[in-house]
RNA sequence: GCUGUUGUAGCUCAGUGGUAGAGCACUUCCUUGGUAAGGAAGAGGUCACGAGUUCAAGCCUCGUCAACAGCUCCA
């Protein structure tokens, strides 16, 4: 017998061999058709999966990521089965569950193309209106090698050769079987709403010396109405889209003459730019960093030196030949080789530690066509770089003051949702990386360290550290909850060793200094990006391009207009006219749409007792006031939005 | 880089081989107004670029460039 406490509290009994969807139905239908997948022990099982004897249940409800992953997971078996039913002799790759829904690869006689979708969307329905039951099997190596060799379907055959040896599960519903490891779904007729997404083509195994499948996108609801609103959250996506709000706010371009991937910042676009800009300067500064200059070109050599050209030389950009020497230089890819001949350019002691060299440093990479995406992936663009040189006792004190200042900005611009990757080395690879384990596992154990002691919600990833060093990097979801990567922290033990760096220590002899990386915006592109995304376009005041218009009823308060104007940038409000012939609703309009915080109505009543009828972005009418409390209220408040968050120490 | 789709006015987009279109934006005029689109007239295009097919190409073919989606990549 198996004793099984439910959430609800409730226990029963049930026999051995009974099945979680069994259990769930012996409870109510309606919890059966809720849960969507179950947990034996930890483990993530199927539905199908008979109950072993000391197990406790759970049941996943839609809202649980592993219920959506089995909704979605039989979806693409739905999809799979359309497909058959409808394209015969079509050969299937793998189908499974993603973030956002589920897609399959398929190799299919018949070209399908986006067209093709409604017609299969169609028949996914018809067969989940039957209301499939989804049946596990399983079955030795052998017998799934020989159904799949029989069934004419290659790249299944190469999937199960590659598994290990022993039994296998099969997945059933209706006509088509899938090897699969599960969870699913008891049921096909639980899937509701269907909507195949696009169509794209997809290397087999991710190898793109293999052939390409047509991979069909798609997701599913227990619910129409979901469907629906996730419909509409996708178009919500699209108007947040930094590439549409940068075109409409003005804020940056592309022109096919100056190339690929190479912004074009606008003035609005700048202004906002050189705000974060100043922000980060005065954090930096009360940090003790440093500001530098370096130009925007190296001598190859200072490449061989630091690894960057063995490792990276012939996808780089083509080298800039002197043309009389022959001297080769390289647009820089990056700061850190200059800022250590910046150390290097004098000798340093073990009291001069940390060193910490900023630098808004504009960098050149050659990305790949195919990876170039609006602002936050470009061929040129700048970093929010610095380079602390520490010395081995500092090194984790130092980490937690660089995580100090990404948790500040975060807290300011109010990137509430983030969370922390921390990027090691392979476990078994270590070929691909420099320097010696030593040091790597000195630095992989303090950036953990570091991150525990801050209190970070942290996410491990081995495999995803750089060749130098492991790295800590700030994940931030937007307000549609698509993740970005912002902020790096990267620890380096090589580019000190290869660049000779020392410092002379207490006991007068030479130490090697550790070398911290940091961009705690990642870099003004793709910040910027994010945070267009993030807001939706509607800056905080301090930030804002244009923090208020001031809109004249009609044209004889120009005049009057004229001055508050003037008076405002005078106290440092930034602040534009309107003065357009345009009736006044008009002008709210407009001025709304380009998202100004702050609109001033004046007409006669205004002109002639010097004030201001005060309209705050997305919220109406505020009332009159005097231009001077006007500008109060901006100035009060733009101190309020920075140093709300004050700076933890200086 | 690979596969696919797309490229027409500043923006969003119609236009299936025979004289280049709409809405918004822009200019001028009328209107002088009170919290999210007042009215009229006008101007604006080497149909991404280059070849080819055709009596004739925005439209068909090939190439190049760029954008978009996915894959692969990301110091």
């Amino acid at each position: 017998m198996i004793h099984i406490t439910f959430p609800d509290g409730t226990c029963k009994e049930f026999a051995e061999g009974t099945t979680a969807f069994e259990i769930a139905s012996s409870i109510s239908p309606r919890l059966a058709a809720d849960s969507l997948a179950a947990s034996f022990n930890g483990n993530t099982v199927d539905l199908q999966h008979p109950i072993a004897e000391d197990g406790t249940i759970r049941f996943f409800k839609w809202e649980d990521p592993e219920g959506k992953h089995a909704f979605w997971h039989t979806s693409s078996h739905l999809l799979a089965e359309a497909l058959e039913a409808l394209y015969p002799g079509i050969k299937f790759g793998i189908g499974p569950a993603i973030e956002n829904g589920f897609y399959y690869d398929v190799d299919s006689p018949t070209p399908i193309t986006e067209a093709d979708l409604p017609a299969i969307e169609q028949k996914m329905t018809e067969l989940a209106r039957t209301k499939e039951e989804v049946i596990r099997r399983e079955v030795p190596k052998e017998e799934a090698l020989r159904t799949f060799t029989e069934k004419n379907d290659p790249y299944k055959v190469e999937l199960i050769r590659d598994l290990e040896d022993g039994t296998i599960s099969f997945y059933t519903n209706g006509a088509f079987t899938d090897l699969c490891r599960g969870p699913h779904i008891p049921n096909t007729g639980l899937v509701k709403a269907i909507k195949l997404t696009s169509v794209a083509g997809a290397y087999w195994r991710g190898n793109e010396k293999n052939k390409m499948l047509t991979r069909i996108y798609g997701i599913s609801f227990p619910k129409k109405s979901m469907l629906d609103e996730y419909l509409v959250m996708l178009e919500e996506a699209k108007k947040r889209d930094h590439r549409k709000l940068g075109k409409d706010l003005e804020l940056f371009t592309f022109s096919q003459k100056v190339g690929q991937g190479l912004p074009l910042w606008l003035p609005k676009g700048t202004a906002l730019r050189d705000r974060l800009e100043q922000f980060l300067r005065k954090v930096q500064k009360q940090y003790g960093y440093q500001q530098v200059i370096t130009p925007p070109i190296g001598n190859k050599e200072l490449y061989v030196t630091s690894g960057h050209y063995a490792k990276y030389g012939k996808d780089s950009f083509q080298p800039i030949k002197t043309p009389i020497e022959g001297e080769e230089y390289f647009l820089k890819p990056m700061n850190c080789p200059h800022h250590c001949e910046i150390y290097r350019s004098k000798p340093r002691s073990y009291k001069d530690l940390p060193v910490r060299l900023a630098e808004f440093g504009t960098v050149c990479r050659y990305e790949q066509s195919g990876e170039l995406h609006g602002l936050t992936r470009v061929r040129a663009f700048t970093q929010d770089d610095a380079h602390l040189f520490v010395r081995p006792d500092q090194l984790l004190e130092e980490f937690e003051r660089v995580i100090d200042i990404v948790l500040y900005i975060f807290r300011t611009l109010k990137f509430d949702n983030y969370t922390a990757q921390v990027s090691l080395r392979d476990r078994e690879n270590h070929e691909k990386y420099i320097g010696s384990d030593e040091n790597w596992e000195k630095a992989e154990s303090a950036i953990m360290q570091a991150a525990r002691e801050k209190g970070l919600n942290t996410v491990v990833e081995y495999g995803e550290a750089a060749f130098y060093g492991p790295k800590l990097d700030f994940m931030v979801k937007d307000a549609l909850g698509r993740s970005w990567q912002l902020g790096t922290i990267q620890v380096d033990y090589n580019l000190p060793e290869r660049f000779d760096l020392t410092y002379k220590g207490a006991d007068d002899k030479l130490h090697r200094p550790i070398m911290i990386h940091r961009a705690p915006f990642g870099s003004m592109e793709r910040f910027v990006a994010v945070l267009l995304e993030h807001t939706a376009g509607k800056f905080p005041l301090w930030l804002a391009p244009d923090q208020a218009v001031v809109l004249p009823i009609s044209e004889k308060f120009n005049d009057y207009a004229r001055e508050v104007v003037e008076y405002l940038n005078r106290s440092d409000v930034r602040v534009q006219i309107d003065d357009r012939n345009e009736k006044i609703g008009r002008k709210i309009r407009d001025n709304e749409l380009k998202r100004i915080p702050y609109l001033l109505i004046v007409g006669e009543k205004e002109a002639s007792e010097g004030l201001v009828s005060v309209r705050a972005q997305g919220e109406g009418d505020k009332g009159q006031m005097t231009m001077e409390a006007f500008k109060e209220l901006i100035l009060e408040s733009v101190r309020q939005e920075v140093e709300a968050n004050k700076l933890e120490r200086a």
